[in-house]
DNA sequence: GAATTTTACAAAACCATTTTCGGAATCCCT
DNA sequence: AGGGATTCCGAAAATGGTTTTGTAAAATTC
């Protein structure tokens, strides 16, 4: 198929190549009569215009970036549908990039955006990220940068979160009203501004109960499975063993689980489990577990609009704007008192 | 920040703008002394090459598409995973499209491929799908495409697939030697290859144990959760409901349990399932679910694989490349005999 | 030492589109 | 009728690279 280009609908029409690129745009100085012909020629031909040839003159790529640690997650996957769901809405394209958790990689990927590859970005940071230099980088260039879930907050951008602080509170509030005496915070990095929030929450809790923190009480996993089934394993494996849980993340649940299963531990009879997650089949769990679910597809709506805005509006200042979603407590088995399961009806 | 150029470079080195972009792709006409020279100012004044012009001048943009229905299962997102992983090594770029199950919204998304925008296709087709003209057209430009998961038998080109009629065969076989004698295969489609394979294969096997087929045999779903949720308790909602299910897809599964929960059927002392699934969770689900495992990042990888292979080498033949990745029956106990519950050392 | 080749770079064409500038023809107004 | 505005379009520059062609000087060959 050959490639049919401006130039060949304009010889064909006996056109310039002006007056056909105008036409296509609708432009007023151009004929009604003439528009006519260029779209029923376009027709013929099938003619599509070369997004690349249009982002070099006009300097716009009508395409954002989504940097993410990985989608394993169930939390990004329902991000990635929210935040495509705007995108194709406005006319954009979406280039995906995984971290795999790596800085380095997260580095190679932002270097990359000064190129003018994409108008804007939305990133939520890997778990190794400590510093900002390779993101306010990109931001010297006049990208906007919108940061959703795992934010930076030396960076001056807009963020959008759930209240991560309150929901860690509320988590934690809920294993002390279920009786919960010694709890351990499964965290999943401790730099990451996300698991830290929430963590303080979890603290606030134990100040305000006047419980003390114990050496245990935070636990600290890795993105390695078998690294983090040994750690909690030896976690549970002692008759000392927390007596409630909270997965800071979904992952970490299933290996709860399985260490539970393995070590005889009956949930929540034992120990009682809550964890931050979007698992649609949470409430199928054996036990039903209770969750703190996170809004992933309004936060990937959310993102992307805040975004779009920036692209659409000159002058819009991203800096200030924070938009914070809440997450919800579901309460199911897994944290239920001792011997009364209840039935919700949730369906 | 000032956007530099090749343009920029050449004026402050003295040199040709052609001379600078030889010396950056390590041309042999260009003198050591002089490509040193051209690096350190490259490293000094931050100098990203733009991709588009290059692409515009090149006719290759180093990007290809994936176009899936969405994410929300856990197969495309493994998938995903699989696909970026070989892109980020390959140092492609990777535009990411969801058709929300939608032809048009499909036909909508491949059109627009036919601008030279990506150098090739990884699609796996909409439920709605039952023609191809949409995606043929786009072949006759010249663009590779390589079929995963959902494919479409009419066009010509590159399939990964997991073996479908076998593992439809297998999981029917399954629950038939677990006792079932009645069982319905709860399908997505009615046109669906992936869909229709899987049921070939329970076919099969009703026909080897001389079953006959009854009239709720298979009971076609729909992508509205609510109404599944209905046809599925309409279906078990009767003392001759079936004593075996197989869920060609992973979401039909929460919806069984519920409805299972809901009518007050035990599983698998009423009712065994088993469901075509990678959700990481079926292990500690209630009870734990018996799968068809899907092989899905390594399919997203090989697609991805044979993509790159025509990319890179011209004149392959991608028509005639058919890989299949065979998928994995795990027994658990929503198919376990009545009464005996097994402990497997799964993890 | 003249002819030839090689080296190392410059100049210019090219990719497909957008946009500015300008100009001829037509229309409007008095 | 003449001056100005409007309509409709062409020519050309510009976007930022890549690639082809051209060309001096240096190196090599006979």
């Amino acid at each position: 198929m050959a490639n049919v280009t401006i130039k060949k609908l304009a010889q064909e029409l006996n056109l310039s190549v002006g007056t056909v690129s105008k036409a296509l745009k609708d432009s007023h100085e151009i004929s009604v009569e003439t528009k006519r012909k260029v779209h029923d020629l376009v027709n013929k031909l099938n003619y599509v215009p070369n997004p690349y040839a249009s982002s070099l003159r006009k300097r716009k790529s009508r395409t954002i970036a989504v940097v993410l640690p990985e989608v394993a997650d169930s939390f990004f996957s329902l991000a990635i549908n929210g935040i495509e769901a705007v995108a194709q809405e406005k006319g954009y394209h979406v280039l995906i990039y995984l971290t795999h958790e790596s800085f380095s990689k997260e580095e190679n990927i932002l270097k990359d955006f000064k190129s003018g590859r994409v108008d804007g970005i939305l990133i939520s940071v890997s778990r190794e990220t400590t510093e900002s230099n390779h993101i306010r980088d990109v931001q010297t260039f006049g990208i906007p940068i919108v940061f959703f879930d795992r934010v930076c907050e030396e960076v001056e951008t807009a963020n959008v979160t759930t209240n991560d602080f309150e929901s860690g509170y509320v988590a934690a509030k809920h294993l002390v009203e279920r009786g919960c005496r010694q709890i351990t915070y499964l965290s999943i990095s401790s730099t990451l501004s996300i698991a830290n929030k929430r963590m303080e929450g979890y603290y606030k809790v134990l100040s305000d109960h006047g419980m003390k923190m114990k050496e245990n009480g935070v636990l600290f996993c890795t993105n390695n499975e078998a690294d983090n089934y040994r750690s909690i394993k030896n976690l549970m494996n002692n008759n000392d063993h927390p007596d409630g849980l909270i997965a800071s993340v979904e992952k970490l649940t299933i290996t709860v689980y399985h260490v539970c299963k393995d070590l005889d531990l009956r949930i929540p009879e034992d120990v009682k489990v809550i964890s931050f997650s979007n698992l649609a089949s949470a409430l199928i769990l054996n036990p039903s577990l209770t969750t703190i679910t996170q809004p992933a597809f309004e936060m990937g709506e959310a993102a992307a609009s805040l975004l779009f805005k920036a692209l659409e509006k000159r002058n819009y200042v991203l800096k200030d704007k924070n938009v914070v979603v809440p997450s919800v407590l579901n309460v199911r088995d897994s944290t239920n008192l001792t011997g009364t399961h209840i039935q919700e009806p949730e369906w």
